[in-house]
DNA sequence: ACTCACTTGCTTGTTGACAGCAAGTATCCG
DNA sequence: CGGATACTTGCTGTCAACAAGCAAGTGAGT
């Protein structure tokens, strides 16, 4: 090495290898986010990304290989920040008690990061088309979801606390589609929603419809 | 008049300039549902659907004047399609009993019109887009189809057949949050849900939340 | 009924922008 | 040094959008 670690990141030279791909990697993600929030998936163009991230207009091809190959590394980096964030919520809960903290991980993850959920719910939209090369990326994360939620209602139902009568992987479709569609409202519209306001109403609803008699609130 | 009006349409020549636009029109929404459903919008090309159209690769940027023209113009076809279907269904009922009704007639409207369904909501996937043409389209038709629904509750309540704590605007906004996110899971996967199953235990959770108690089924 | 000026439907030529690729240059590292 | 890896530049085919033109339809005046 011609110089250490710390010195080699703030003198602007003698990067090693692996660096300077990963921070380009990144400027070029960060740039692409910015350019679809400003202008979409269909007029961001890779031109602009390499330019935007400080490169030449060709490395972002070089890099991910086509525009779609980057949404979909886009994709993947931002629902492992929201996979990540929820679990982080959620942590051992199980139930009707894990459905109502997602939803409140939900709002709060809109809230935080307003740009990541937005850009994702852009992306996830772009994965609706029938030849889009990242569907199975959307359908993967959506999948993974749902499962999770049809295993917090199958255990809140083995606990006693959950009706015994529900459908766990209806209720699990129910509720990733409320979360997908509410998201989509927000992103296409955001004034005309009391956020908030509709996921408490939806918690109300959940511990309504699902809670035994016994453990009613 | 070179012949009489019957004659003329039947006669393949001396059309009227009203019906060659109508005739032209509409095969080149049909051409262009087509290629979506094979290719998405993105690959959808104006020259394809001109093409396809049995016209030239130049008509259908004349005639709307752009690619997001057309799919404006789409949206707003298959949108007043569905929301005939619907108002057919519903009718003049009200409160939960409209709600379960119109949730009957969109699981209807997908298995009668799968083709219009999927390409709606491709459309309407590609309003997301910060600058997309038709936003304000997807922004009506959604703004509209939540009004009714929060009429429908709001009667529900003055009839005294839904709880008077319940908010009309909340409870219209999650369910046509359920009703777009089903709709995306739908398209993205077909076969990962149960559609109609999930569709009755939301009917069966609508009840259950919704209905006073002197109502209750 | 005929004509001729005008309108409207539609096609073709062209331009600028873009994605993707291939061949080249610069940087790193053993 | 010399191989490998990061990055750039030159190029091609495709597309949306526009503009200029051609052809079919229309309607007022005779």
């Amino acid at each position: 090495m011609s110089t250490d670690p710390i010195h080699s990141k703030r003198n602007a030279v003698s990067r090693t290898q692996a660096e300077r791909t990963a921070i380009s990697d990144k400027a070029m993600i960060d740039a692409a986010i910015d350019l679809i929030l400003e202008r979409g998936t269909d007029k961001t163009t890779l031109q602009a990304i390499g330019e935007r991230a400080g490169y030449s207009r060709g490395l972002a091809t070089y890099r991910f290989g086509s525009k779609a190959g980057l949404f979909d590394e886009i994709c993947k980096s931002i629902g492992r920040h929201w996979l990540d964030y929820l679990n982080a919520g959620v942590g051992e809960q199980s139930g009707v008690e894990a459905m109502c903290t997602a939803l409140d991980s939900f709002f709060q993850f809109v809230s935080d990061y307003p740009r990541d959920a937005r850009v994702l719910q852009i992306l996830y939209c772009g994965a609706a088309s029938p030849a889009a090369e990242y569907r199975q990326t959307s359908v993967n994360i959506h999948g993974r979801q749902r499962e999770d939620v049809a295993e917090w209602v199958r255990i809140g139902i083995a606990a006693g606390s959950i009706k015994r009568d529900v459908d766990p992987d209806s209720v699990a479709a129910q509720y990733i589609a409320y979360i997908s569609g509410m998201t989509y409202l927000w992103v296409v519209d955001p004034e005309s929603i009391d956020f908030r306001k509709v996921n408490e109403t939806m918690k109300t609803h959940l511990k309504i419809s699902l809670l035994s008699d016994t453990h009613a609130r």
